[in-house]
DNA sequence: TTAATATATGAATAAATGTTCATATATTAA
DNA sequence: TTAATATATGAACATTTATTCATATATTAA
């Protein structure tokens, strides 16, 4: 029982071909806003790598300063504080100053979540 | 009352610093595995970019060929099926064949829960 | 079988990204 | 003030990545 194909003319995209019209429609129609889209990305992006996954990972346990993340991920500083910044500026996490000291800590409920939920994903 | 720095001498990590020792070495104890860490980066990084991100968000609603993809998204088919190889490869989308055509839907329970989590923390 | 349709895939190119290095800023100690 | 420490940041380079184009595969119709 397969949908009967239509013949679709789409205003926007110029193409006659065999497609399911009402369900691209409905898609449409459902889809989130560009700039949704393009933040979740953003988040999904900035955890889609290695190190900064780990960080993100290791303060779930609780506070780090930048050189504990270096010597934790046997990195440099400066790497670190480069991840770091791409982290902050989409409120992954935070830091509070002690004296000379920054520590970060996850910023937000969702990202444990997000990280525990891909977890799930990937052990199952 | 901040942690009292200790001077930290690392096997690993060959630099005298004052870090926060005890927390490095819970970190560590507490860490994933590179295999693990690696394939929930491998997830997240699928999922960071916008034109994927759209495929899972509107396969959401129920399964779509690659030409209703192609059309909702605007692309040429030849890029969404790029883009749904990569998916697949991770295991975020499956398809089933019905004659010439092969329909995406999600693979997996996680993959919806990953998508509106990350949707709730945009939104807040 | 041959032709047509739907999708997949490899190679190529342009854009984005991670790390390093050098330098800048902010805080504390002297 | 000056020196030292902790971190941040800009530029550069090497690697990765998204899209396009051409071609290949699989299924159906004729």
């Amino acid at each position: 029982m397969s949908a009967a194909p239509q013949i679709c003319i789409d205003d926007d995209f110029c193409h006659v071909r065999f497609i399911h019209l009402n369900r691209v429609r409905a898609a449409r129609l459902a889809k989130l806003s560009g700039k949704e889209t393009a933040k979740m990305a953003a988040i999904f992006k900035v955890l889609g790598d290695p190190t900064r996954l780990s960080i993100v990972s290791a303060l779930r346990d609780g506070e780090m300063c930048v050189c504990d993340l270096a010597a934790f991920l046997k990195m440099t500083e400066s790497a670190v504080s480069h991840h770091l910044r791409r982290l902050r500026d989409l409120s992954l996490v935070k830091n509070r100053r002690d004296g000379q000291v920054l520590y970060y800590s996850l910023d937000d409920d969702h990202v444990q979540a997000l990280v525990t939920m891909a977890l799930d994903h990937v052990r199952e």
